[in-house]
DNA sequence: AGAGTAAAGGTCAGTAATGGTCAAAAAGAC
DNA sequence: GTCTTTTTGACCATTACTGACCTTTACTCT
């Protein structure tokens, strides 16, 4: 356990015990392991990735921080399996489509979820593409806007329809 | 919140519970956060956009004043005007992000819906539309399944975090 | 009225405080 | 010795804060 980076990742694995999320100071804990900061950075990259279950989010300038979300996935198993065997680089509409209705089936997803989930891998949104970036930042915005709000939801928040 | 921006965010935002319009003096204000006048128009500018929802007005000179007007959108007759005007046929990261989280503030959708727009909308998933639509497809089936899957929605399917 | 002055608020560029990236060097593993 | 992992540092990007200088409005004095 010489490894600064095992170090590291052992003494914020020890935060995560207590809580979900915890919020560091990139510099601050940088300062506390006498390295510099972008070593914190590769912690991050490499211990607390996607794939390991995390979740970081962070924001610059003054009062910034750095957010790791510890993910709890109902099934570990099911989701990497999901992610990377069910779903991979890329993926058709119909497979997308299927794997979603599968997902409701077993109650990893909400039917309101789905169905967001359904529009966004839709042809239609994704032949915004080729009009570039922010016409399909648009398109899927507003689609994605539309289910949401559709009536059926309105008081239904977890999407068990009728 | 070691943030004044956030501070004052804040403090204002609580005054904006009561009512939908509020009146304040930016040397006054200025004073009670001992900071300098400016970094009242910096709070102003970057919390109280359009974007987000309120409207600016002001008046120099003796007696003057900055007014702070919280924009109403609740209904869903609304929806059509935020989707043809607040939208359009493009629209950039930033504009969609602080139109999501207005949306939020205002009770239009829960936070763990904005947290699936946000990533939806996000540059590194759109990023992905270079490399063709299955992959654009499978990046953002994956990111939002990620989403879905978070801890702080386990048991709080509204989202109410903290 | 008009001039002068005091009392607001506005702008903008510069500085400070963070975090991000990437490639090269160093250290380990086999 | 070669390949992989870790560590470092130079350079970049973003967000917050400050201060000097500018504009507008109200009030007062003649």
């Amino acid at each position: 356990m010489a490894n600064l980076v095992e170090l590291i990742e052992s003494y914020l694995k020890k935060l995560l015990e207590e809580t979900d999320e915890i919020e560091i100071q990139r510099k601050e804990l940088a300062n506390h392991f006498a390295c510099v900061p972008s070593q914190i950075n590769y912690v991050l990259q490499t211990r607390f990735s996607i794939e390991r279950g995390y979740i970081i989010e962070s924001r610059r300038g003054g009062g910034g921080y750095i957010r790791i979300t510890k993910l709890h996935l109902h099934r570990p198993e099911d989701m990497s399996m999901i992610l990377e065997q069910g779903i991979g680089e890329a993926i058709s509409q119909d497979h997308a489509s299927a794997l979603v209705h599968r997902l409701v089936e077993r109650n990893l997803i909400t039917l309101r979820e789905a169905k967001l989930l359904q529009k966004a891998v839709s042809q239609d949104i994704l032949n915004a593409c080729m009009f570039g970036e922010t016409y399909l930042r648009a398109s899927l915005l507003k689609a994605l806007l539309l289910v949401i709000m559709q009536p059926s939801f309105q008081n239904d928040q977890n999407g068990k329809e009728k």
